[in-house]
DNA sequence: CTCCCTGCAAAGAATTTGCATCTTC
DNA sequence: GAAGATGCAAATTCTTTGCAGGGAG
């Protein structure tokens, strides 16, 4: 379970482990994909009245700093938390049109990590592969209309 | 120019080219790294008076659909765009402690685009390697100082 | 028993929007 | 001249902070 891992990263660096951090943590590993700070207080309010959304965005900080979760913003968003379970090499594949986002699998990038480590002195212990492109959908949009394509938000 | 380039992009979208915005592509062009909305009209505003920074931020979003600007976020930080010039191939290596980032170039990853692009049907434009991790310095110093290491932002 | 954490509430930033007016095509 | 852009200013959201009380080690 996470929380066990996460006891020992907190309790190494004398940090405390409380049901805030605990709740935090599984409630983010539990969802799937990318999630806000406030998304996270949504879903894990419930489970521990009396949670404030400011102790969200501090333990998702903090775990961010010690490692145990990733952080991620694409296209015109805002801040984005995922858990560090698995370590799944995918890409991002971000359309500028529609804004979706669509995940790529390949294995192709963890062969540059020891490279890259090497050269920078840096210990890597996640990656994020972001492709900024137009989707297929919002691509054969314009084709048909023409130049009338208006721009618009979401 | 970047401009004149702009200007054809724009056109062919049925949208106009304007002095506020030739300026903001500009004066992003001529800025190294990536910029915040805010910076972009702290030096933008005093070349055209009046200049208002709901427009930099309406012409950065503008500018990320049209194509010929890029979007990230590192860490925990605010939106940031880069003129999209030259395609370099580089990562950004981003330590989890400090918030430094760093930038290590790299010319394996225009390979996994032609993939990529088969594979979703996304016309890929850019790319954008995010690694996270521990620099040396801040490694360095918790081995050092051992569990007695307070966390701290910036 | 000592700090670390959290809840609260208020302060700050960063962004976005409505609308009347001015411009580009 | 018509539709698109901009400037202003107000409104939203998102995040951060100061503090006093509560809790983990």
């Amino acid at each position: 379970m996470a929380v066990s891992q996460m006891a020992q990263s907190l309790r190494a660096r004398g940090l405390r482990v409380t049901a805030q951090r605990a709740l935090i943590l599984e409630t983010l590993a539990g969802m799937r994909g990318h999630r806000s700070a406030q998304e996270v207080f949504a879903l894990a309010a419930p489970q521990l009245p009396g949670l404030n959304l400011a102790t969200v965005y501090r333990t998702l900080e903090l775990l961010y700093q010690v490692g145990l979760v990733d952080v991620l913003t694409s296209g015109t968003e805002v801040q984005r938390y995922t858990f560090r379970d698995s370590h799944h090499h995918h890409a991002h594949l971000i359309c500028r049109r529609c804004g979706q986002m669509l995940e790529a699998d390949l294995g192709l990038i963890e062969r540059l990590r020891a490279e890259v480590e090497a050269q920078s002195g840096f210990v890597i212990d996640d990656h994020h592969l972001a492709l900024n492109g137009v989707c297929s959908d919002c691509s054969s949009l314009e084709v048909t209309s023409e130049s009338a394509v208006r721009i618009q938000k979401e």
